[in-house]
DNA sequence: ATAGAGTACCTATCATTGATAGATTCCCGG
DNA sequence: CCGGGAATCTATCAATGATAGGTACTCTAT
């Protein structure tokens, strides 16, 4: 789906690679400097020595090309997710997943716009490339539940807050940090919320849901 | 700005002001329909009887069309705010109040998209459009401050809860309430976060800088 | 009543866009 | 050296937002 396959990985599949990814670059070039969806095909072309019309070697059609930004995309944010030293202790090691998560969205807004906004009309994520957005979901499950937080309820609330912040940093203070320094501050009141409530419904129900965790911080 | 000013408000100015209310609505509708960024002027004008050059006459361009549908939107913003019977009691209020902004968010999703997510390349609201956003952010300041929060830090963290619960409830279960119904928990999670900030500051350091506010609830 | 002004439309046309068809060039294996 | 296929081209399409200029209607002032 994403791209046109070449059919054997021969000698010629490497140099197409390279003008595949040279392609992508200036995609991303033009979309921080005219907006996403306002990507001009010949523009992009001009910019890698070809017409308009050669584009259509390399990508099925327009759509197409955002899939490819898309699953580029996620892959960056993979890279730098893992790439991240990971903290002794799963809750700060949790405030530093949200602080990179923000500061990802405000290093390139229409990269944020492209995986975490539907704003392209008609555009929907392959299945392939959303097969990486489910992966850095799973990364993100698996450090809340690191954390000791777990419930569906909670991963929704604990995602609204982590978009929350990208959200409105994007928005209204964009290259700033407002909401960046934001991060630690909110994972705390989210975790402190969930310790609350855990404690709340512990004394209530004798039973606690949750195994009992350390408390760190 | 928005519109192309009627000279005189004559008779002719009723009929005007309804066809450019039709104009709009129809806007709304294909919008809706196709997205905000794939509005097509030709179609929009047949649904109101014109040809496509005739729009002109109502809007200086299509960026304009957007501005008058942001400032349309932001005018039903306030009018639901306005409308909804304020509750007894600042916090319950608040909670009211921020379900009432999710809730209208998933109603449309694409003048949610409008309003509060830069998606339109170019797009930049007027400073009267603007006014109308100003407006209501100015409401939610009140209400907070009504419930005892202040500091600039605590109204960029509420605005980040916000926008958060908007944001995935948009995203991810559009026309459901899987974040609508978050609204009261998070309001709670934020205001015991601000609680108990200011107890703990208060026992560390004997001169809050924030002068002392009733704690209703 | 009627000339003039001005509004509200129209048709015709433009440049640009994404997309397709078909010809051409280039390279590599036989 | 030559045939096939990949890569790229030119030419063209329909649809888009925008502009120019003309036409019909309506109200006002003489």
């Amino acid at each position: 789906m994403t791209t046109i396959e070449a059919t054997t990985t021969d000698r010629r599949g490497q140099r197409r690679e390279e003008k595949w990814a040279k392609i992508l670059a200036a995609a991303w070039f033009l979309a921080q400097r005219d907006g996403l969806a306002a990507i001009s095909l010949r523009d992009l072309a001009g910019r890698v020595e070809l017409r308009q019309p050669s584009l259509y070697a390399y990508f099925e059609s327009k759509l197409d090309l955002y899939d490819a930004m898309f699953a580029d995309g996620y892959r960056q944010l993979l890279d730098v997710v893992r790439a991240h030293p990971s903290k002794t202790g799963a809750r700060p090691a949790l405030v530093d997943f949200v602080r990179l998560n923000v500061q990802f969205a405000t290093d390139d807004i229409v990269r944020f716009q492209l995986l975490f906004q539907r704003t392209i009309p008609g555009f929907e994520p392959s299945t392939a490339s959303y097969a990486l957005a489910l992966e850095f979901v799973a990364i993100a499950g698996d450090m809340l539940t690191a954390a000791g937080v777990s419930g569906a309820e909670n991963l929704d609330l604990f995602s609204a807050v982590v978009a929350g912040l990208c959200d409105q940093q994007v928005a209204n203070d964009p290259g700033g940090d407002r909401w960046v320094c934001l991060a630690g501050p909110a994972v705390e009141m989210f975790l402190a919320d969930v310790d609350r409530r855990n404690a709340s419904s512990a004394t209530r129900a004798p039973k606690p849901k949750q195994p009992s965790r350390e408390k760190q911080r």
